[in-house]
RNA sequence: CGGAGCGUAGCGCAGCCUGGUAGCGCACUUGCUUCGGGAGCAAGGGGUCGGAGGUUCGAAUCCUCUCGCUCCGACCA
């Protein structure tokens, strides 16, 4: 992408609205504009991360043997009526009337809508289990929305809801999900822990939160060290055996946010120098609830005996557009954003330090189509902006890796690569320059 | 929903108290000089001062109402 004919609208000045970084960075950066209380449009930079980060989810979920559906954005309240939660969710569902006089809302999630999708196609015990899932807007009418896209009001979330035949079936398939999690999280750069997490009336532990700490995090969390540490699953990990041991790993150190934090147990289970208190943003959260919904709604299926079971379920939710906030959050300096690869808007820039000059076009064009040929996601700096300024913009947005060019590197065959994380440049021929970004980028697409 | 604050050019702000018909920096346009870390000079363009009503000869400024946005609290992917 030429950067002259992009749509990069940066700021050099601070909104006053943004309080933390990641607001702050997301408007400065021209990633999001806002169009109403916690409401945004997305600008094509925004876009593209929003877009990679649903793709990591999406590959995590297939890989995990969940299956993606789209449901709608706008739902029937008779099917929240069924599930007697029209009444008991509140305001912060957006209630609609349509021109019929019939109620409608915004879905805030999904629930209903997909257990009747479920309830009314599948039949035996034989198709289970199932576990669809959708990345789709929604929205929650919350009284104070802040924090940009981390509250805001719309937000895109993957949701993704299985069906079992039993309790001990739903164990696996939420134990699939936990562990789809921690791949996915980590395959964008982020620590992920896992935290137990209230159950609300179904009981029982099957509920975690998955938390990425962060300084600007909403919420105190407590844990073991030694959880930030551990070594996420291999892609190899193979969904149909028995995960059990990974989640045993993963769920016997401590780790608790705020509300079910116990200091006793705390002080009692981790040792002094492993306890770590920090804040933390939930970016995942699943949870089995049992036949919550599909007993009101009547989503059962014959089992082997012949009789109708209601199907055991559970759900299992990303803040996707929540992460691209969290994720400046945890990775960002002074100058701007530091994006790891895989999310990264565009994963390199060349950067021509003297637009209109023959010999620097020619050599900035032929290092484009290179990078653009070997299936990199590039941006041109064409634009005829003073080199400190076209520098500020890349650091800004956080292109990983810069491939500087102006007449003198022209004269001597060179070119300065530099990474945005270290801020270290090197000045290279031309030739093994560019070898070196494309194998240092190959070797960062696919984190752990 | 309770408490606080802010709406003046794309962004950041001054002017308001003490009414006299709008200004600064950045950004933008044009020209010249510059050009390897956010350039300099010169000349320009852009605002019904959030909206409505009122007071007044005259309102960005005073009064009333209203809309929007932000922050603190209770709530959440």
């Amino acid at each position: 992408m030429h950067l002259s004919r992009y749509f990069l609208p940066v700021l050099r000045e601070t909104p006053k609205e943004a309080e933390i970084i990641s607001h702050q960075l997301m408007l400065r950066a021209g990633m999001i504009k806002q169009s109403a209380a916690g409401i945004y449009s997305w600008l094509p930079l925004g876009l593209k991360v929003l877009t990679k980060i649903g793709n990591i989810v999406r590959e995590e979920q297939n890989r995990a043997g969940a299956v993606e559906i789209l449901m709608p954005t706008i739902q029937s309240a008779d099917l929240w009526r069924e599930s007697k939660r029209y009444d008991d969710y509140g305001k912060e569902m957006l209630r609609i009337t349509d021109r019929h006089e019939r109620d409608i809302l915004f879905g805030p999630t999904a629930e209903e809508v997909v257990t009747a999708i479920f309830r009314d196609t599948v039949r035996s015990y034989k198709d289970l289990p199932k576990n669809l899932y959708n990345i789709q807007w929604k929205f929650r009418d919350e009284v104070r929305p802040r924090f940009g896209v981390m509250r805001g009001r719309e937000f895109l979330m993957k949701d993704a809801y299985s069906f079992d035949l039993t309790a001990e079936a739903s164990q696996k398939t939420y134990n699939q999900m936990f562990v789809s999690y921690l791949r996915t999280f980590a395959r964008m750069g982020l620590k992920s822990v896992p935290m137990q997490a209230a159950t609300g009336p179904i009981g029982g532990k099957l509920s975690h939160e998955f938390i990425i700490l962060a300084e600007t995090g909403e919420s105190q969390v407590f844990c073991h060290r030694d959880l930030i540490e551990t070594p996420v699953p291999p892609a190899d990990t193979d969904y149909d055996g028995n995960l059990e041991p990974i989640f045993e790993k993963w769920t016997s150190l401590y780790a608790a946010t705020e509300e079910m934090h116990d200091e006793a147990r705390f002080m009692k289970e981790v040792p002094d120098a492993k306890r770590v208190s920090a804040r933390g943003i939930e970016v995942g959260h699943i949870f089995h609830f049992g036949t919550k919904y599909s007993e009101p709604m009547g989503a059962k299926v014959q089992g082997p005996d012949g009789q109708l079971v209601t199907a055991q379920m559970g759900s299992y939710g990303i803040g996707v557009s929540r992460l691209v906030g969290a994720i400046i959050e945890a990775s960002h300096d002074a100058a701007g954003c530091i994006w790891p690869v895989p999310v990264a808007p565009f994963e390199a820039a060349v950067i021509n330090l003297k637009a209109g000059d023959a010999a620097t076009d020619e050599a900035c064009g032929a290092l484009y189509a290179k990078l653009r040929n070997a299936g990199i996601d590039v941006l041109y700096d064409d634009t005829d902006d003073r080199a400190g300024a076209k520098f500020a913009t890349m650091d800004l947005v956080g292109v990983p890796y810069q491939l500087i060019v102006g007449p003198k590197g022209v004269k001597s065959g060179d070119v300065e690569l530099k990474d945005r994380k270290t801020g270290q440049k090197e000045t290279l021929p031309i030739e093994t320059g560019l070898a070196r970004a494309i194998d240092l980028i190959s070797a960062q697409r696919v984190l752990a």
